[in-house]
DNA sequence: CGCTAAATATGATACCCATCATGTAAATGT
DNA sequence: ACATTTACATGATGGGTATCATATTTAGCG
């Protein structure tokens, strides 16, 4: 059953989306190719009409999730609350890629990696934007470590069982790069 | 064939050893069984004398790994250093247990997931024993939010696929900490 | 010194999954 | 309208892996 053009672009849209929640709630191994098909409506069958093998599927949607910019109004303050918040902690399927999937690109093709590394660099840059400091070296330093931070802290959080310790890391950490980032920037 | 009960022992040792290393390096779900049993001198079959399933190697290597304590001689300074270093950075297989393993715990059982928990509590614990602040409050929360800080760097480091990016965002995150440290710290 | 139980080896078993093969129906262009 | 192409469905296939069953050898004990 052959469809439009446009409805075959929208499925391919929905199994990028569908792959994107999947991988982000379970990792990349723990999703099937039929389990995404059948996320997104379809069967497994017309997979292959799509992407030529699961790893291509891997490093589109990441290519896809990380094109997608965080809102980022340019309040920095607000971005690191609410990725500190344990809503984004408990939500990872529809929470930051970075967060969810940077451990396993380690054991992904070159695609995916390099997909990762230009969502990576994009987001350094923004984030040094966003900052309120003068001098472009500690801008760089504060971006970097800031972002560090707020990506381990989150992997942490989701790692930990005490929810009492899960709360405190992600408020701690929050603390940290208040004081981090106010110390430099003398307002 | 029967061996002696040190022998056992021995394997046994040999088993978490090799587990350990080769979930540091490849992850939980792309070691098999049969492939810790070979790189600890035996065959898969008697592997379930050991373990009651492979969930059960994965709890209990968690608990061996973590157990042994980083060496960690007061020096914080240095043991930043070591941790953000390329070194560690190429070397997961037999590197921090936290910063190779942490993001893949999500997905494991509740006793994998205990294990961790308890390994960090003490790992933030040991950090802020290391700190030279003074206030207990600013002690945990630089404890915390450097943690944080080492870990997320490292798998940021881990997955990013040009080597300048890779080796600035461990340096920048050191250099980051470092201020976060010396600020409080008046000597 | 022989018996028994235990530790490991060898060899199934059953399941899951990526990928391929083929069928089918509808969209597109002439 | 018709032919053709194409997107997807259904249904293999092959490989890998956790786990189990049975055999073998020897440690440990009397």
């Amino acid at each position: 059953m052959k469809v439009s053009r446009e409805q075959m672009a929208e499925n391919r849209r929905r199994i990028l989306d569908a792959a994107s929640r999947l991988f982000r709630d379970k990792g990349f191994d723990a999703v099937s190719v039929a389990e995404v098909m059948k996320a997104a409506g379809l069967t497994h069958g017309g997979f292959y009409g799509h992407f030529s093998s699961k790893d291509d599927l891997i490093a589109q949607t990441l290519a896809h999730v990380l094109a997608a910019e965080p809102s980022g109004g340019g309040d920095l303050r607000a971005y690191v609350d609410a990725y500190l918040s344990p809503r984004h902690r408990d939500n990872a399927a529809g929470g930051c890629p970075t967060a969810g999937l940077v451990a396993d690109i380690r054991h992904q093709t070159p695609a995916a990696r390099s997909a990762m590394t230009e969502g990576l660099r994009s987001q350094i840059d923004r984030i040094g934007k966003a900052l309120p400091e003068l001098d472009p070296a500690d801008r760089r330093r504060a971006a970097i470590g800031c972002w560090a931070a707020m990506v381990g802290a989150v992997i942490l959080a989701r790692a930990i069982n005490d929810p009492a310790l899960s709360d405190e890391v992600l408020e701690q950490t929050r603390a940290w790069i208040d004081t981090g980032i106010s110390q430099v920037s003398a307002d």
